[in-house]
DNA sequence: AACATTTGTTTTATATACAAAACTTAAGGA
DNA sequence: TCCTTAAGTTTTGTATATAAAACAAATGTT
């Protein structure tokens, strides 16, 4: 029901930021308003301390409370966070043409996306012209381990730190192709190093398929990733060596080549 | 130097949470990173403080320390609150495709809308596909008083609730349209309310124009805000009343008669 | 309609978050 | 090299944030 809430987890631990946090995050994952109460549940914690805390996220704006007072919703200030991180992010603006050349050129969607602890954060989506609707959008996480995303991105690690991060973590399932455990991923992740990209057919999801490629910094450290992915139908497998693959790579590389240029 | 930091505002207030969301802020309005000294100092707080709150903050991911852990920034983690409250707008969902739509017949880049007390915050930019570059994107701010979208915005509003959203505010002078006083944005509130849409030239900025119309729901309240907005060479003024008029005074309509049905 | 439950709000005694001060490094200038 | 200043970290006494308990209002049930 509720996830201990890291009491004195280090000595400089800020509980009421701390809890303050955990009641947004709650909020944002619940797929509906929740009341004071449903809060304190959630969080364990007491209802005061909840009703404090809602008190002091409305005044601030990053709560509305609509109707009657009584359920809460996020604010509109919580999107102020949101893009000014977004602004930051130079790759994002440097990309963007860059894969909207790829678009334009393949015809399917395009992503870069970057690495956030375990998991793949996607910062940028052009949606193909022809427009399959797209089942990613900005901001949008994957596990890291299951996505050929994820393999490039954890390229940059060693296999010791591989091990390390995914420590006791046991991997969901989710098509044939999501490596089984950890021996398997490093393996993947390896093999991605050595080929600099990864097709994958239907791996993420049925019927789907996706061309992946790093984009590198001046020294060769992977910074993110960028692929083009879309149903089986929207691809020409039989150009997918000569024309996709080299695609996606070129446009990888003139990415890391301008990154090295400004940043 | 800092803004007083609502001490005990209210005796419900939580200050550490308070003070953390501050410590967020402040990061993500600085031009770059900042030190644990240079957080204190804008907030008007201790170091020891302002260390707690950034080891804190850091844990959670909300802030990230790159360079040798003495410079904060934004951490990814502030994206999920933003786009989930983006995700919850259903009326971002709903526009877009009558927005896209719009775009399509004018040419010109298309907006959405909506009031946050005294700001106009941008939730959809469709931008024209011969893309002049737009100087608007989701999640942008205005000033209310200062734009036709606010004016539209305030319709919703009584005189008096406007005089007291404003009271004792001063305005600062953007363009020689902008109101210079609460009567003055009255004035234009009850002429764009009676009207029914807003033409501007040059209003917001200086060679630009824009045609602004409102989103009701279905007992007429003014829920959001479209416009088309592009530099003057983009329009054929002869066409402005027969043609681009209606087109957004259409699209608005259409947007709010769907409204009804759904929400 | 009466009772029982749940939830939001207020009070309050006490556990603890806070700022000041002490300590530790690091950087810069003389 | 030594001295000074500034910044990050740790400790600590005290002001205060907090959870429990009390209260009030609303909602649900028999």
């Amino acid at each position: 029901m509720s996830e201990s809430l890291n009491k004195n987890h280090d000595r400089y631990f800020v509980p009421g930021l701390a809890r303050g946090l955990r009641v947004l995050e709650v909020i944002a994952q619940a797929d509906q308003p929740l009341t004071i109460a449903e809060i304190g549940k959630k969080l364990g914690i007491s209802r005061s301390s909840a009703f404090r805390i809602t008190y002091t996220l409305s005044y601030l704006g990053y709560l509305s409370s609509d109707k009657g007072d009584k359920l809460y919703e996020l604010g509109p200030r919580v999107l102020d966070l949101g893009f000014s991180y977004l602004n930051r992010q130079d790759i994002i603006k440097l990309a963007k043409p860059y894969l909207e050349k790829l678009r334009d050129q393949t015809d399917v969607s395009s992503h870069l996306a970057i690495r956030d602890g375990k998991e793949v954060l996607y910062l940028d989506n052009i949606i193909s012209r022809s427009s399959f609707v797209s089942n990613i959008t900005t901001g949008d996480r994957r596990p890291i381990y299951a996505t050929p995303l994820g393999w490039i991105l954890l390229g940059d690690l060693s296999e010791t730190s591989i091990r390390k991060l995914f420590e006791g973590d046991q991997f969901k399932i989710l098509t044939p192709h999501t490596p089984k455990n950890i021996d398997e991923l490093i393996n993947r992740v390896r093999a991605a190093r050595e080929q600099g990209y990864v097709i994958s057919r239907g791996f993420v999801q049925r019927g789907g398929s996706t061309i992946t490629a790093p984009v590198l910094n001046e020294i060769g450290k992977v910074v993110a990733v960028i692929d083009i992915s879309a149903p089986d139908s929207a691809f020409s497998f039989d150009k997918m060596d000569s024309f996709y693959v080299p695609a996606v790579v070129d446009t990888a590389r003139e990415i890391s080549k301008n990154l090295g240029h400004r940043g």
